[in-house]
DNA sequence: TGCCATAATATGGCCTACCAAAATCCTTCA
DNA sequence: TGAAGGATTTTGGTAGGCCATATTATGGCA
């Protein structure tokens, strides 16, 4: 029984991820980061020899990005990277704001000052990786940020929600934080959230969360409607 | 060109489904009506011998519904039934609500009395699905209001979040509509929304929709707190 | 008898190879 | 030139096999 304590307290925490698990993971990316753009055939064994396995595997992949909106199928011609329209994106802000201003109400009505302070914590990531250039980093700490703010209320099944559809947008995100002054407006705008949720005004949070969204909305239909649609 | 459009106005709308298409669709039926129960196991190669298709198929149909949320995959053990918790089912109804309420103040907004006629339509669909006591029907003509609520507004990104949701409660819709007096107070609050909308009283429509959802919720908590959890 | 080590079984994860049907490209011949 | 008719590419689907792990028998030993 020591024994076996002892060596389950030294078990070397393993990947345990499927090789299935991490070929989504680099399909998703590569969609996400633009290696694929919209439009993009998907050829099942190109893919193969790309990622190094089986067809297999690859059509599992397929079929899950697919049913995550990332890919859509051509019928008898095969997959290709989904195209987002404008309406669509339009749509996904939507929504986000919507969920994101449930949950932003719901932690100000939990008047718990740790969760205010956690988002502030967040916050201050963001704006440093504003200074620093590091879009990267705040796309990543925005996200962050988000999901601080639906685990705080235990509403993990919205965060999915928000989180699947936020891959869909995901290059729109990109650029619109690159707008000019978004380096100032977006922060002020999520401190606003913040406060609110401080105050435990809840109403107050709900707004502030819609705006922030809402404008980022703006953003990207402007973006959208500057460069044309790539087809 | 003119034998070109004819040819594409009289062309059969073929079936183009898949077989892993139909595979699919019978797997999540089997779930949603209850044919497999929560926690029961998928064994991929009995489902191969049940539907007839190759494991392929199985194990791409299993991914799908994976990421629908209606299969959960145990590592080394393999993929059961999604057992839905309370608290899911909650979260669920109230992004829902969200959801929902954006749609019905959406269809207020457009002050466009077909909207509110094509609900009144579906909602006498239901009552008479109740008068009949089909409770099929009755969930059948129920999402068909929905759907009318977010495609009259072009919202099917959203309507696309709250089926997919809503399948996974699909059991606790079942039950909620066969609660006493629901066959009155549901088409009551129902019609409640319409009215608002035919009035053009968003936030009368908003607020409607939320407390349809938020009474069904309600009865939910209750069907679930009533009977123990299946474990 | 009771328990432990071992073998058998079940099952998922993954692979290769194959076939049919559809789309597409290419060649050839009138 | 241009249409008929292969050849190629690619998806949709199938079959079956290999390996690792987990569960379950099973049989032997104290």
């Amino acid at each position: 029984m020591n024994d076996n304590a002892h060596s389950a307290a030294i078990r070397v925490e393993r990947p345990a991820k499927t090789l299935r698990e991490l070929a989504l993971d680099k399909v998703r990316e590569a969609i996400v980061s633009g290696y694929f753009r919209p439009g993009d055939r998907l050829v099942e064994r190109d893919l193969c020899a790309q990622l190094g396995v089986s067809r297999t595997i690859v059509r599992e992949v397929l079929r899950h990005l697919e049913s995550e909106g990332l890919v859509a199928n051509l019928p008898n011609k095969g997959p290709i990277v989904a195209q987002l329209n404008h309406d669509e994106a339009k749509q996904i802000y939507e929504i986000r704001a919507a969920l994101e201003g449930m949950a932003a109400r719901l932690c100000a009505e939990q008047n718990n000052p740790a969760i205010a302070d956690a988002l502030d914590k967040s916050l201050e990531d963001i704006k440093r990786s504003y200074r620093e250039k590091d879009m990267a980093g705040v796309l990543a700490h925005t996200s962050s940020f988000y999901q601080t703010l639906f685990s705080m209320v235990d509403r993990h099944v919205a965060w999915g929600v928000v989180n699947l559809l936020t891959v869909r947008i995901n290059h729109l995100r990109s650029m619109t934080i690159k707008t000019e002054n978004r380096d100032v407006q977006g922060p002020a705008q999520m401190a606003r959230i913040v406060d609110a949720i401080r105050r435990g005004d809840g109403e107050g949070a709900y707004q502030a969360a819609m705006d922030h969204v809402t404008s980022a909305s703006a953003i990207a239909q402007a973006v959208l409607s500057g460069r044309q649609p790539i087809d």
